[in-house]
DNA sequence: TAGATTGTTAATCGATTAACAATC
DNA sequence: TAGATTGTTAATCGATTAACAATC
């Protein structure tokens, strides 16, 4: 691993960070001390400072860390430069559901296009987003420049639809079906397995809830 | 830790393991090794030999794990005796796409209640799951006797509905909103964080797919 | 048998925390 | 200054893998 080895856990806290961050800053708070921000996180203070460390960015004793600053630094980290464009395949209801949730909130992540198979929902738009057929994908793919898609498809249709998105550009998938999915070596497949996390919560629910390392 | 200790993550597998045997045996597969399970599992075969002795459950080396008791074991770790019951509370776009995506598909792990605070959506039942009052919360709970609950509410609603599910009977939550609930020590959380998810995928697919363990 | 796979321990790996001199 | 917090290293912790005798 090279010394600016970024791990996936990283980039996941950074992103929480920003989010806890960006609502201070609408209160009117200028400044957080490692462990306000850590207790607000769920991790330690140490490694809050651990974090900072990796951004590049360097809080005072006295003062903490200057939280404006702070977001310029993680956005300069997490955010691409030119922008990226994502798209949603499969418009059922979680698909749908999805689109309301991300559709247009960020300027420099934001929901491009959707894909379904159904012809009754092609050419209409949903939640301010563009319906397209999902044969027309590398088409959409390349004027758009997607990079990022989030399959919500069933769980037969899966891996197809992922073999045709990693042909295209793709690069990155959020993977809501219940399938594990083949794709090549440089395509990040993050899986929100909702199945398997309702599980989780119904065993932890009855065994008790296991001590967590940050939580002292 | 006790010997006994079981790792959320262990948790995870075996509840995807359990998946993929059961789409195994319905295409009539009946046995299965260790590196056959760790490839379809995205884990290693070390890995899967290990949890099999957590799970208690002894293959031989010629015919490998029998699936169908290998899937009883799982079934013996995973699954309560009497039954859990799931409330859904936040019927806006993402709790009825959950309500589609969960209702009614296992007898063990069954969503029993849909909670709002539109009194349109009170009284109706939607994807056979009957929608209450969020107020109606603790009397409900308890009659239905719910352990689980997937809450699906904006992000200010979350901590309030939080305090209320954790005031009834309720010990573990998948929470969707982007959002850290403070909930007693005795209740599991399992964030579903769909915002921080989707800028880790946007980050990996620029910044190239990291190389996980498991994947030799 | 011969050979692939198993159960299991020891070694490895990576992430997290504890600790503390330096700092404002 | 006095005191709380910082950046940073070393120690700890837990999870994963490598390795191999035992097995069928």
């Amino acid at each position: 691993m090279p010394a600016t080895y970024i791990s996936e856990k990283i980039i996941a806290r950074l992103s929480l960070y920003r989010r806890l961050l960006s609502n201070l800053l609408l209160d009117g708070v200028q400044n957080v001390y490692s462990h306000q921000l850590a207790t607000m996180a769920g991790v330690s203070a140490a490694q809050v400072r651990r974090d900072m460390m990796a951004v590049g960015y360097n809080g005072t004793p006295v003062k903490g860390y200057t939280i404006s600053d702070l977001i310029e630094s993680i956005d300069r980290m997490l955010d691409s430069t030119h922008g990226q464009t994502v798209a949603i395949v499969g418009m059922g209801n979680l698909g749908r559901a999805i689109a309301a949730y991300f559709g247009n909130r960020k300027p420099n992540l934001s929901v491009r296009a959707a894909f379904d198979n159904d012809v009754e929902k092609i050419g209409h738009i949903v939640d301010g987003i563009e319906c397209f057929h999902v044969s027309e994908f590398p088409r959409v793919a390349e004027e758009r420049k997607i990079e990022v898609a989030v399959i919500t498809v069933p769980a037969h249709a899966a891996q197809p639809v992922a073999d045709l998105l990693t042909h295209s550009r793709v690069k990155g998938l959020l993977n809501f079906a219940p399938v594990r999915l083949r794709v090549p070596d440089d395509v990040y497949v993050e899986n929100m397995d909702m199945a398997v996390s309702l599980e989780k919560v119904a065993y932890f629910a009855r065994a008790g809830a296991p001590r967590r390392r940050g939580q002292a």
